[in-house]
DNA sequence: GCGGCTACTTGAACACGTTCAAAAGATCGG
DNA sequence: CCGATCTTTTGAACGTGTTCAAGTAGCCGC
């Protein structure tokens, strides 16, 4: 049924070649330009096709925007190696995975008020809670669990395995922040970072407390019982 | 310099009465057929004028849903009014006021989701952080600071100053998984209130343990750093 | 009543995201 | 090389939110 040729599921290298253009030039004119005030005439005049054609790769032009999403976060990965080769303190760890997210997307702070705009709607498929970005999402979940597995972090073992989602949770917070953070050199954002951190070690390192275990317990069985 | 008319600052008696007309016909289309679905020109077909004069009192169709989320915090005080004066315990009280919200906005659920949309967009003066939503904000505040006063709850000051807003994040974060929610009569998020309220409650008592008391500095330090 | 002022109202026009029927190319078995 | 089939490309057309220059209506001082 499939042939030895390059047409195996309907897409041509002449096609990948056009799609790539596309996807640069948009991601050039919402850098220079901001997302809104790209219009994708001047994404498909500037790359040199017609709208269709566009449309033809690009579903919408809130998927070009998810194709820049996913590259922050391939960026992100590969930012964050060395951070998490090279230190085992919690701390360090996780502040250091916070940072390289905020030094790679800073350049796209302007537009990123967007991509939340509709990475909030349910019904978008681009939605960080959506079940078509379920990938991208187990992806960057998976950071976090290599910040927790590589550190020396002692926690209760239901609440470890719960820790990896948490701190995407946590740093989805910090994104939300970020977002809205007018100050010089997102001094704010920092701040946040600097001090949220320690805040969280010490708040993990508590657990172990037998008085505090029981609120531990409670918040595992609740985490538990609202999953889909 | 001020006249003794109703021409006081540039309203009229029949503009009024068109203001209040064009907003319930389109409260009105929201609800029957959805935000994305009801177009300008049919609300202003409905309501009987042109659709330049729709823009005249409401500057965009995002203006329009921001009254209507006037509208449900409105509903929301009222609901919550004997809940807060029957009740002293501190769990009934916040789980009353939370899930009041629930059934008021229960109507709109479909629709919220783009409200949260444009709400989570930080350069919309619809976005709860927004200085344009300042006075709405600060009354949705007012509600969680009346759950605190009035309750018999005790915790050191310096915190219990920062509840209420902690509290309004609180429901920020249930509105933003209610958004998200498609469980059957909203099973899950009703969940979530159920166990997160209780969880709330014990950590906020821990509080007062001498060796969680550190944390609890910390984090109020932390929250006032970040404010603008 | 009149001139002038302000508040209000209109609807055509614009810009943009998106769709789609049709054309143009590419590939391949024969 | 032909015809068939699939992929790619086109650009006009549509629907929608929004703008704006122009018009209408009410009101006040005179």
């Amino acid at each position: 049924m499939i042939t030895l040729t390059s047409v195996t599921d309907g897409a041509t290298a002449k096609g990948e070649q056009t799609r790539e253009l596309i996807l640069s030039t948009a991601l050039r004119l919402f850098r220079e330009q901001g997302y809104g005030k790209t219009t994708m005439r001047a994404i498909a005049n500037e790359a040199g096709v017609s709208v269709g054609n566009a449309y033809y790769y690009y579903g919408s032009k809130e998927h070009l925007m998810q194709a820049y999403y996913d590259l922050l976060q391939e960026q992100h990965r590969e930012a964050v190696e060395p951070i998490l080769a090279g230190e085992r303190a919690f701390v360090p760890r996780l502040s250091g995975v916070l940072r390289a997210w905020l030094d790679v997307a800073a350049p796209y702070h302007e537009f990123a008020g967007t991509f939340f705009k509709t990475a909030a709607d349910p019904r978008s498929p681009l939605s960080p809670f959506s079940a078509d970005s379920q990938p991208a999402r187990a992806a960057s979940i998976d950071v976090f669990r290599q910040v927790v597995e590589g550190s020396d972090l002692k926690v209760p073992a239901d609440l470890r395995a719960e820790l990896p989602e948490l701190l995407w949770l946590l740093q989805m917070g910090v994104v939300l922040f970020w977002v809205h953070d007018q100050s010089d050199d997102l001094r704010r954002t920092r701040t946040l970072i600097d001090r949220a951190v320690p805040l969280v070690d010490r708040l993990l390192r508590l657990t172990r407390i037998p008085g505090v275990r029981g609120v531990t317990t409670d918040l595992v069985g609740l985490i538990r019982s609202i999953k889909p």
